[in-house]
This record gives structure tokens, sequence and C-alpha cells, in this order.
DNA sequence: ACGCCATGTGGACGGTGTTCACATGAGCGG
DNA sequence: CCGCTCATGTGAACACCGTCCACATGGCGT
């Protein structure tokens, strides 16, 4: 009888920590079927609490979802650093620099093309409210560290670092909508690399 | 004062054409508010209809937003191509070819500053049915003539041709992006100018 | 032991998309 | 000119959504 949802025998009766909970439940909704998967009721049933209790906890459904946001975008930096920590790096540092700054592009791409949902969920992230700073979402900050790391082994002239995290970002991130979402949604894998490449590699040529 | 649109007082016992109207309120929703306002039902209420009335006309209310997207579409490009009637031409074939790949690219992201309530809504365009090709939306074609005009006047190399398409598109739609609902949404006019520009220039130096 | 107050509940309100049986009238065949 | 037909529009209903309220509950500090 009192079995409960989350099959904790003894029902929480103030359940421990129904923020986590619902975050966590939002990031499963939000995986399969985007942001506007995530309803507040859906979400409160699978915690298997009243949907009113949610607001005890999160301001609105838009919170939730910005909440959720900043957590993918932690998350979408994950595979980048494993990428990263895979790459056999014997060569020399420039072109250690440069395949750092390749990889951050393509796997922006891939977490895209792997997480559609997610992704989807992620541009939801900086709140209008003076929330944070400007953009120091987890994988601009990456891409940041990339650049100035190619100046640094001299890959990228100084002069031209001004404004460059804008032109990858945008080259990138439209690529990952153009596949996603976009007229090319559903092309093979083979198509879909052949074009991740290129577009990362063509913006990396325009930058220099 | 008779022939009208909308405010006729005869009241059109079966409105003439209730498709024409709905795709047209619908529009002006989506202008304001994007995707998210376009509801079925506040559409008729404008047009002075019965919600279920639209369901004589429309699958869904998903079918009406990709509608409205290709309409969005189509209009993307009237001020692409005013923009390049304006421009004064004396320069040589090659000059010439290049502004015109610069004013495609600087003209998307103009109208998505213009109007991002239709911009939201343009990417819609693509229904999961075979709708149509594979990507012959109209800002699309208008990028691709500018890239062939590119390569006949020998400002792009005929082997650097294949993809770009898709290089060019990613980084400007990226750009779009990134101002008007990323990190830099709220950016003041001139750095907007600045990095907009920056992105344009970087991706065509990237793919010569 | 008691009471405060954070937490959770049930119900309600107004909104949405969608479907149904039904009404209406425009246009056509006779 | 009449009457039938069928596309078009209606009203009500269902299920869902976000959100707020007055109220119940019980964990925890005093």
């Amino acid at each position: 009888m009192s079995s409960d949802s989350t099959a904790e025998p003894s029902r929480p009766y103030h359940h421990g920590d129904l923020h986590a909970a619902l975050l966590e439940t939002a990031l499963d909704l939000a995986r399969e079927g985007g942001p506007a998967a995530v309803s507040l009721r859906e979400v409160t049933r699978r915690v298997g609490v009243s949907p009113a209790a949610a607001y005890r906890h999160v301001r609105d459904r838009e919170a939730l979802l910005r909440a959720a946001a900043r957590e993918v975008q932690a998350r979408m930096v994950v595979p980048m650093r494993e990428r990263r920590a895979r790459s056999d790096g014997p060569a020399d540092a420039a072109a250690r620099a440069l395949d750092r700054l390749r990889g951050v592009g393509l796997g922006y791409i891939d977490f895209a093309l792997a997480e559609p949902g997610w992704f989807a969920t992620a541009l939801l992230g900086a709140g209008d409210p003076p929330d944070e700073g400007p953009a120091h979402a987890a994988p601009f900050l990456e891409l940041l560290a990339a650049l100035d790391d190619c100046v640094e082994t001299g890959v990228l002239s100084p002069s031209r670092r001004p404004g460059a995290e804008f032109s990858c970002w945008s080259a990138v991130h439209g690529c990952a909508e153009l596949l996603v979402r976009g007229p090319l949604r559903g092309a093979d894998a083979e198509t879909v690399r052949t074009i991740a490449e290129k577009v990362v590699d063509d913006i990396i040529a325009g930058i220099r």
C-alpha cells in the first residue's frame, strides 16, 4: 500500500529534496521530447507529488526549464573533455591547440546530434533577469579556453582573437541546428559527419 | 467601403477564404510573440469564427504554423533583394559577387533582428513528411545563387564550392540565433553590427 | 511537549488543442 | 424555379496545461 513511485518503502511525507527530484525528472522529459515535453503536471506526476507542490521550489515552469537548461549546458562539456583526454597528443603544442579547438566544435555538434532533446533545451539557459554575467555557459567557456590556447601557442594571431568566439560559436551552433532541426535533419551519418567537419574547418580557417 | 477583407458589416455567412485569413492572422500573432503566440483559438477568435472552423482548412495547429513558416521564408528574401538592388555596383563582377554573398548573410541576420518573432517561426518550415525536396527554402536558394555567382566570377574556386552553402548557412543562422535568443540578445546596436559583419566576413574568408 | 512554519494537498479558474453531432446556406441538377 | 447535397461553420464537450488559493500535515527548534 505504501509503495510509492520512487520505490522507497518509507514514503517521505515531506519528500527529502523535491527541487532535485523535479529537476532530474524535467531533464528526463526534456531528453526525449525537448522543452515542450516538460510540463509541470507531468513532472510532478512522475515524482509522485501534487502539481501545486512544485511551486514551493520553483517560481514557474519557465524557471524549472532554465534550471534544466543550465544543467544540460554543464553536461554538454563532459563529452568534450573526454574527447580531449582521449586525443593522442604527441604532436607539437600548436597542432594540439588547433585540434582542441576543432574538438570543441565537433563535440558541440556531436552532443546536439546525440541528444537533440537536451540540445533544444540548452538554449533557454540565459534568463532575461540579470541571471548571471553575459555568457558564461559552460560550452562557451570551453570555446574561450580553446581559443586562448590557440593564441598562446601562436596558432592564432592576437590581433585576430577579439570576436573570434562569436564566429566559432555561430558556425558550430548554426551547424548543429541545421543538422538537428533544419533542412538536413535525417541525413545519413556519413553526410552529417562530412558537413560537420567542413563547417568546423571552414570557420577555423576563416578566423585565422 | 464595400469590398474589404476583414471588416465588412455584411458578415460573410461562409467567410470567403478562411484559409487565407487564418494564415494571415497567424502571421500577425507570430510577428509579435513568435510561434508560441500562435494559438488556434486566438487565431479563430480574431478572424471571428469558431475554433472548430479552422479544422476545415488546416490539419492541425502544427500545419498552420508550418504554412506560416513557409510564408515567412518567402518574405525573408524580399529585403535581401532590395539590398542587392540598392547596392551601387560599379565595381568589377568579382567584387560584386562577393558583395552579393555578403549581402545575403547580412540580410539574413538583419531580418532576424528586425523580425525576431517571424524569424523564430521560420525554422518550422520543413515538415517531417516528405513535404518537399531537401532544402529549398527561399533564403537558402538565395545563398546558393550567390555562391554560384562567386564561382562564375572566379571569386570562389569550383573545387571549394561543394558544401560551402552549409558552412555559410550555419555561420549566418547561428549568428542570428546568438543575437536574437542567445547570450548576446540585447546588446547595443553597434556591437551587434560589428559582430554580424565579423561573422559573415570570417565565414566567407573560411570557404575561399 | 508544544507550536511554528516550511512543505504538500485538493480544488478551482482560465487557457489550450481537438473532436463530435449538428446547423446552415451556396451552388448545382432537374 | 425548386430542392438536394455537401462543403463549411457552430456549440459543446473532453483532456490537458499553468497557476493560485485556502487548507492540512508534520519536522524541527525551543
